[in-house]
DNA sequence: AATAATGTATTCGCTATAGATACATTATTA
DNA sequence: TAATAATGTATCTATAGCGAATACATTATT
């Protein structure tokens, strides 16, 4: 299966940008989703860990926004989220009778590092705001 | 699982690229790769038909280059054995009562569609000599 | 005290991937 | 011509990773 995270980030951070500043709960997002509360709510922990939601305990409580929609860029959501690299690094010690093989790990590691850098660099051009402007249009 | 078509892909094309022209087989690939030589031949079916290299049948058959390393780009080694979307999308119809849900669809696969064509336009300005000049430096 | 939310742990099922095996096809060579 | 050794290809299996589902402790409101 395919790692969904980020976009049910981007799409949860959307949902919260378009009530903000009120309390949304994890029920409600979750229907919009279509998948379960404790799903959205394990993915909440890591976004309010990284200070991008609040979440608020008890019977009045739920998720909203830690700060505004155009403060927040889509790496900050990308990279609270995520723990792979976007490119897949084998994970295998180099049979160490090949000189391809011991060299390859840290050129991949490397081009990975690259490639990763630039798309983040480009996300980081994009607000949240920007993605409620467009999903409204 | 993760998708490691792409390194392996790299770690072959390498190593074609170190013995070029000369023909390598599947077994000594693989076991440069530390995989069975199946795999390397499934891998090398794609590599095949997008031209990038060549496989000659028989006793004294094996897998070469179809042209040289510094003809061959790393974004056509990725397009040649990868189809999957470098960010996830999400595959259930979205929940139709609610805007957001489905607006996002649109706005995550173009985005995805930017950082992907950005990535592959940065593959494309290395080559398979550039890669294997690192990995024997 | 009852209610309703988040936080968290656990278990389960599904899917995608690579491993393993087998064998047909093809080309060399003895 | 027969034996050999390579690729091409199909099939089955084991496993890892992900989300679904469930349960329940904790917390705050009413």
């Amino acid at each position: 299966m395919v790692d969904t995270r980020f976009p049910v980030s981007l799409h949860i951070m959307t949902g919260l940008a378009n009530h903000h500043p009120d309390l949304v709960n994890s029920e409600q997002l979750a229907k919009s989703i279509q998948t379960n509360p404790s799903f959205i709510r394990k993915i909440v922990v890591s976004l309010s860990a990284a200070g991008l939601v609040e979440s608020v305990r008890g019977k009045t409580g739920g998720i909203r926004l830690a700060k505004k929609a155009k403060d927040i860029t889509l790496d900050q959501i990308y990279r609270a989220v995520t723990d792979t690299t976007l490119l897949a690094l084998p994970k295998k010690t180099p049979n160490k009778t090949c000189a391809i093989a011991c060299g390859i790990g840290n050129v991949l590691c490397q081009l990975t590092r690259e490639v990763e850098d630039n798309a983040l660099k480009q996300l980081s051009k994009k607000t949240l705001q920007d993605v409620l402007n467009q999903v409204m249009a």
